[in-house]
RNA sequence: GCCGGGGUGGCGGAACUGGUAGACGCGCUCGGCUUAAAACCGAGUGUCCGACGCGGACGUGGGGGUUCGAGACCCUCCCCCGGCACCA
């Protein structure tokens, strides 16, 4: 008999699926008509490395599951692959190599694509795509242009992040603890003309419409609501005659107006220098402002201690005209609300805080409901708080005041209901070469002109140099640069910016359901027909900014009517980060076991099943290196048990235990999958029933049993899968229907009645299913082992039908 | 500090609706096969006690509670992982 050797098997079943466009699931005809059950089934897509992890293992090994599981329920399936190319590395790589970022990138592909046909992977290769194609970035241009013509995509000279070491600017949420997110350098803050989308518009709906998504993890959400940052309260105007200005600020709490009591100014806030000029102690404050300025954020935040400086300068607290001092420090921030605060120190920390240092006056005005007013810190928690000293408000509950005082304010044009986000505007120029060039014109005569849509693609030019000099590479290409205006025709220049990649990303889902449209970037009706996705499966890294940026170009793309649907992620999978010796996997920490190795030894479907079978997939979970083998001796076994059975003389089928065993588990197998979306009790289910077959292989059912195990392990191992199904004497197995339990079969005659003494099992007994409570009573009574714990009077006996018996004495 | 996820044998984990804790796999032990080893096959494997073929006690991070019955529910505390954090 033939023993299982993986590698060949897997190679010729891969090319049979290939020859037989096995996977291959065409657009419908009239995709109008939703009569098709269709199923959109998306992973992020990779960043072409050229290195295969474990982490794309799982997470393309989860979907491969899905996939086929609802492709053999009868649905059409649209599983696409493709790469996320542009990007730093390639180019970090290429300036290293002396190559071009696109041999980088190209090769890389190659190398990574090789890697993925390798592991089996049930994917549409016709509608593979790349972003740093023309033929793709060519339409990221374009709804680029489309997002300018809406105002979405605005210029705007800005404080911005800057990376030192990878000579670029950053998105805000490129930055983690000041440093960035890539290379890890700390991180510069510079003044500079870039490109933003305006995301903010959107802080809202970003927020509201969540409402819409079927099932994204909790984590998620909270993630993108903490980012967001949402809060309301209102801006009120404080006067500063010395200066004749009006200074707004923004507060969560006007109804503790009355206790402002201090007003505080961001270092970099335009009054400061104001206050400078006009102040005998001028150098003092400048000197504070400039290095409290100066100071990350992160810096300021871990300072033990407040520090800050009188200006000298008085504020009019608007609702009883009292002048309070107007200081400088560093704890309020020039990027939330307006830079300015009032200060409340009776009931917030930070200002309790500063106002114990510099022996400023505390004045209580919110107190509890049920008690007086206490001096010292009062942070309010809820909504019962009852105002006092606050003039004709007071005995109000704090939500009444807070409407009250904002009316009052109002009315005398002082102030104002508002909402303040965390979020900020995108901020997406790179001064880098590998990105999508951004399809605009900066004319002398007309300003920034878009470039005309008949003239995308902007190509990427050609350059010898692509290090980083602090101007984007592109600036080199003078050819390139130097164009006529499309609008006047006079000297004009490109831009020379490219765009951040995360922009690439944000449509790809859209493209591959029409990814050779040469004429838009997809079809309406197309994108219609297959979104919102029903399922996208991806890692935790992703929950703010991919997920986040993508949100938003679904919705501004469907405000410009270019598609029909608000969320483009129905739901939301995040699998679970893979240790070993304790650390997520990486290069530097040298743990990493690479996939390639593995499938080398043991073969695709070997470790395919031990990536599921390791524990829950939506959980973190510790690499053994032992696993693969035991998987791989599994599949060996279930070979084995394969082929004595088509030793054996072919006998009648009867409807054994064995039977029963295998409809159980058809039914275990797909429950998990389908309702309870769990990945590793379906393996365990499998082996349950092959030793169960291996048990006794006489067994009437064991052809049945068998070729029951084949098919539902094909979704996890379609390799050996397909082999063994062939084997058998039946044929394509990837367009088999999924099996389906018979529920007569899962009724059970006889069942295991337990047993217990106060709860505590004594006995367990084989009853017939069904049985009368009296019945199971007595039956449980006559055992000699629950006898010898019945001493005593019996209080109660608690009976439940077809499962236990419990007697309290 | 706030939010989210966790804590079950030597290890990864199972137990879905409160009803047999430890499925399945790894590892380990013993036995078979073998000149031998590997592979493979069979048996065993939570801890402790005992007149070890029957049995008993304990046991799901700690403490308390609800219940006939709790790994699961409630209260409280501890620990680990992730995110956010001077955001007014």
């Amino acid at each position: 008999m033939s023993s299982y050797e993986p590698h060949a098997i897997e190679r010729k079943w891969q090319q049979v699926w290939e020859e037989a466009g096995a996977f291959v699931t065409p657009n419908p005809e009239d995709p109008a008509s939703r009569e098709a059950r269709n199923s959109y089934v998306l992973e992020m897509l990779p960043y072409p490395s050229g290195e295969l992890h474990m982490g794309h293992v799982l997470n393309y090994t989860l979907g491969d599951v899905v996939s086929h599981v609802r492709r053999r329920s009868g649905w059409s399936v649209l599983r696409p692959m493709g790469y996320d190319a542009f990007g730093l590395p390639a180019e970090n790589a290429a300036i290293r190599e002396g190559a071009h970022p696109r041999e980088v990138t190209e090769r890389n592909i190659a190398a990574i694509r090789g890697q993925i046909k390798r592991m089996g992977w049930s994917i549409d290769w016709t509608r593979e795509v790349s972003t740093h194609e023309p033929e793709y970035y060519r339409w990221t241009q374009w709804i680029f242009l489309k997002l300018f013509e809406a105002g979405l995509a605005y210029r705007k000279a800005a404080p911005v992040k800057w990376c030192p070491n990878d000579q670029t600017v950053l998105a805000n949420e490129q930055v983690i603890d000041g440093r960035c997110e890539r290379c890890g350098a700390e991180v510069e803050s510079r003044n500079l003309e870039q490109w933003m989308f305006k995301i903010t518009d959107y802080a809202d709906r970003l927020l509201d419409d969540m409402a819409l998504l079927e099932s994204w993890p909790e984590r998620v959400l909270t993630m993108q609501r903490n980012w967001i940052g949402r809060s309301e309260g209102a801006e009120v105007t404080f006067r500063v005659e010395e200066v004749d200005e009006d200074v707004p600020v923004f507060t969560t709490r006007p109804d503790t107006l009355f206790g402002a009591t201090f007003f505080v100014l961001a270092p970099e806030h335009p009054l400061v220098e104001r206050f400078a000029e006009r102040s005998p102690a001028r150098d003092e404050l400048r000197a504070y402002a400039r290095h409290a300025a100066a100071k990350k954020t992160e810096e300021r935040a871990a300072a033990d201690e407040k520090t800050g400086v009188f200006t000298g300068f008085y504020a009019i607290n608007p609702v009883n005209d009292a002048p309070i001092p107007i200081w400088v420090a560093d704890y309020v921030l020039m990027d939330y609300g307006t830079g300015a605060i009032m200060a409340v120190p009776a009931h917030d920390e930070r200002d309790f805080e500063f106002a114990e240092k510099f022996g400023l006056p505390i004045m209580q005005v919110v107190a509890p409901a049920d008690g007086e007013a206490e001096a010292g810190l009062y942070v309010a928690h809820s909504d019962e708080e009852i105002l006092v000293n606050s003039g004709p408000f007071t005995g109000l509950s704090s939500p009444e005041a807070k409407k009250a005082i904002v009316e009052s304010l109002a009315g005398r044009g002082l102030g104002h209901a508002a909402v303040n986000y965390r979020l900020r505007d995108w901020l997406l120029s790179r001064q880098r070469y590998w990105g999508c060039p951004i399809p605009i014109i900066h004319c002398e005569a007309c300003g920034i002109v878009p470039v005309p849509e008949s003239e995308l693609p902007v190509l990427l030019p050609e350059v010898d140099d692509y290090l980083p000099k602090g101007r984007s590479p592109l600036a080199a290409a003078e050819e390139w640069v130097n164009v006529s205006c499309p609008s006047c025709g006079g000297p004009a220049l490109r831009e020379t910016d490219t765009m951040d990649t995360f922009v690439d990303s944000s449509w790809y889902f859209l493209r591959y359901t029409d990814p050779r449209n040469d004429k838009a970037p997809f079809d309406r009706r197309l994108v219609d027909y297959w979104l919102p996705v029903n399922q996208y499966i991806g890692g935790i890294e992703h929950a703010i900014l991919h997920l986040m940026y993508a949100r938003f170009f679904t919705k501004a793309l469907y405000d410009l009517d270019l598609l029909g649907f608000r969320e483009p992620f129905a739901r939301l999978f995040n699998q679970g980060m893979i240790y070993r010796f304790g650390a997520k996997m990486s290069k530097s920490k040298g743990n990493v076991v690479a996939p390639d190795e593995l499938v080398d030894r043991y073969g695709a479907d070997a470790l395919r099943l031990y990536i599921l079978f390791m524990g829950p997939a939506d959980q973190d979970k510790e690499w053994q290196d032992t696993g693969v083998e035991g998987m791989w001796r599994f599949l060996s076994r279930l070979w084995r048990v394969v082929h004595d059975e088509l030793d054996r003389e072919p006998q009648e089928p009867g409807s054994t235990a064995l039977a029963r065993k295998a409809h159980e588990t058809i039914h275990k197998v797909t429950d998990d999958i389908e309702r309870r979306f769990v990945f590793n009790t379906p393996v365990a289910a499998v082996m349950e029933l092959v030793n169960d077959i291996s048990r006794d292989p006489a067994d009437p059912a064991s052809r049945f049993a068998v070729e029951t195990a084949v098919a539902l392990i094909q979704p996890y191992a379609p390799h050996i899968a397909e082999e063994l199904w062939s084997a058998l004497g039946h044929s394509r197995l990837w367009a088999a229907p999924w099996p389906v339990a018979d529920e007569s079969l899962l009724v059970r005659e006889t069942v295991e009645l337990v047993i217990q003494v106060n709860g505590r099992v004594r006995d367990r007994l084989q009853v017939a299913a069904g049985s009368p409570d009296e019945e199971l009573v007595a039956l449980a009574r006559a055992s000699e082992r629950v006898q010898a714990h019945l001493s005593g009077p019996e209080r109660r006996v608690v009976v439940v039908p077809d499962k236990l018996v419990n007697f309290v004495v």
